[in-house]
DNA sequence: AATGAATGAGGGTTCATTCAT
DNA sequence: GATGAATGAACCCTCATTCAT
């Protein structure tokens, strides 16, 4: 025959190819824009494509927003990583903090759209993402570099979730994320007298 | 009021008042409890009247939601502003933390579940809790109980966004509260040297 | 409260068991019409309800599907399993036989339209009719009123099959039918010599 | 032929016919395949070519069902020309009834999965087949082989009904088929007395 | 006035057909 | 000419709102 046959595996024709990365660059930038109820018409809209046609892509819309929400955070938990192999822990603790809230302040991913859907790569990824953080907050205590006297885990929720919060504040601003970096890392450094009590 | 076929100035009859409150209590104990998908239906059970009968009591579905979300608003505001009253500005401020996480914490009101509605007394409602925090922030401020060196705007948003973002968190404890507002204060006291070079 | 409050139990509002029946019928009535898609929107119109009524009416497409026609069943059951009470185990096999085919000639209900939906009470209700004319059979075979050199299963399939079919066919007509039971039961009667050779 | 871009009373090209042959025998083979949907996709994959071309080699889905099916009643046709002319009009009717039984258990052509498609040349087909059957049966009654007490027409329907009905159970078997036949030939045989009074 | 039921708009998904490679 | 992908129509189902009891 003549076709050209490609190269036996994944890469299928171009233009689906091509399709495929518009309908992710289209949920990823609806995923960006708050207050999107991500309808598939909407997303396909957005794509200049076909409703059929997205969710052919990925054979599900759950499929579609798993996918787009995986792939927004790929970046992050790469950094993620490369800060682990800085040498200074606090500071690196410190740049990822600032680099969590700039990505998250650009994407506005929300739990809450996620509510209901099937997401299995997502929330893999975002378990990934904890486990980094947990480590990056580890390794600044044991360096001494931040306080000791709470356990990494509740330290790790404390800055990731208010983290996420502060990147998705409607009045989101690099003011807004270094105030929070800045107020973070002071509380978070190792204190001369005794916490407050509670 | 303008409630049709009703005498002016005239009380409602007992029993719409009585399923009024119902309808509103059902409302709030389901957005109390995580995970439900708030439709008429089920509130409409919880509160053992007709699905009918609710959507009349208030109107439409969102007024319903919004009269509920102001009503659990209500008593935070009423503490916020008692902590104004207070004698200690940072001591206020601390408490007033821990009473918004613990609040939050037992109410699980998302902001994304309400994203798509008309709820215009909750954002009035929220703005005022917004206010009264900023207040809050700045009474603690000029008494010197808190760092300066940061917008009280600014502060106002990162306690307000993290303290929620800590309530609603799924690992959601007291000692995950308690750290929190430990390192916030710290964070926020005022602070001997310069603040990290961003 | 002054809600009639009916008696506990099933019964429901009266209009709610009339348009159940309305479109219990509807269904009923396309099943006997050759020829028809079976969609939920043809259902409803032909009960004059909405589509989203005869939904809710039964849960689900599938489930009115199967009361339909586990209810045109119904009766046929009960003419079989009163054929069995009979005295003359032979003249109550032709007779069942008859009421098979009419029966099935009034209504066109067909196995393949049923292809690919969920009609447990259907099996179930078949399987029951499928057993009572094997016992029919049985019994004719144990008076002695029709052969016994088959096996009764077969002949159970044999009759049962070849009378559905009978029934279903376009020709279908009172003298087919009885061309039909006299046929098959001269052919069942004991014969008196061997059966010609294959 | 109207084949467009085609020189009149031209060939076509090699491949185009070969996959025209293709996609038939894809058609026949899940045809033959019980409890198969029948959609153009799962008939390319089983040609191993491209939905495009199966469409495009015959136009439309319904015209390759029509040839498939039509192609698959063929030899049937044919074989019962050939009963008409052999010697024994009553063995050449019983040994008929047994092919019809045995390809139509082999084939699973469901008339109801044709339901609602165009199939012109299987309609023909049929009749074809319906007459030719008939003329066999007028044949037998002819020669005294079987009773003429039964007008052909209801014996035809009788026979070609009941035989496509026994090869489509789920219970077929050769056991299943030789006991029809049986029972059936049996019954058709001249009957000295009269017949049961309806 | 209260309510169970009716409904119409809208959602996701499938599939025969058409298009572009 | 063959084909994988695109698509729009159609289907079943959900739910806030309206109706009739």
């Amino acid at each position: 025959m003549s076709t050209p046959k490609a190269v036996e595996g994944q890469p299928r024709r171009a233009d689906a190819v091509r399709n495929r990365r518009l309908a992710l660059e289209a949920a990823k930038t609806l995923l960006a824009r708050p207050g999107t109820t991500l309808k598939v018409e909407t997303i396909a809209r957005q794509a200049g494509l076909g409703a059929a046609t997205v969710v052919r892509a990925f054979g599900t819309k759950d499929a579609l927003i798993d996918a787009a929400v995986t792939d927004l955070l790929g970046p992050l938990l790469r950094r993620a990583q490369e800060a682990l192999a800085e040498d200074d822990p606090g500071a690196a603790l410190r740049g990822f903090l600032l680099e969590l809230i700039n990505f998250q302040a650009a994407h506005w991913i929300m739990s809450e759209q996620l509510e209901g859907l099937q997401v299995p790569l997502t929330t893999l990824r975002r378990a990934e993402l904890r486990n980094t953080l947990h480590d990056l907050i580890s390794r600044a205590q044991d360096a001494g570099a931040i306080r000791a006297d709470l356990h990494p885990a509740v330290t790790t929720v404390l800055l990731g979730e208010a983290a996420y919060a502060i990147a998705r504040s409607n009045e989101s601003s690099p003011e807004l994320a270094a105030g929070f970096v800045t107020v973070m890392m002071d509380g978070l450094r190792p204190q001369p007298s005794a916490p407050h009590a509670p």
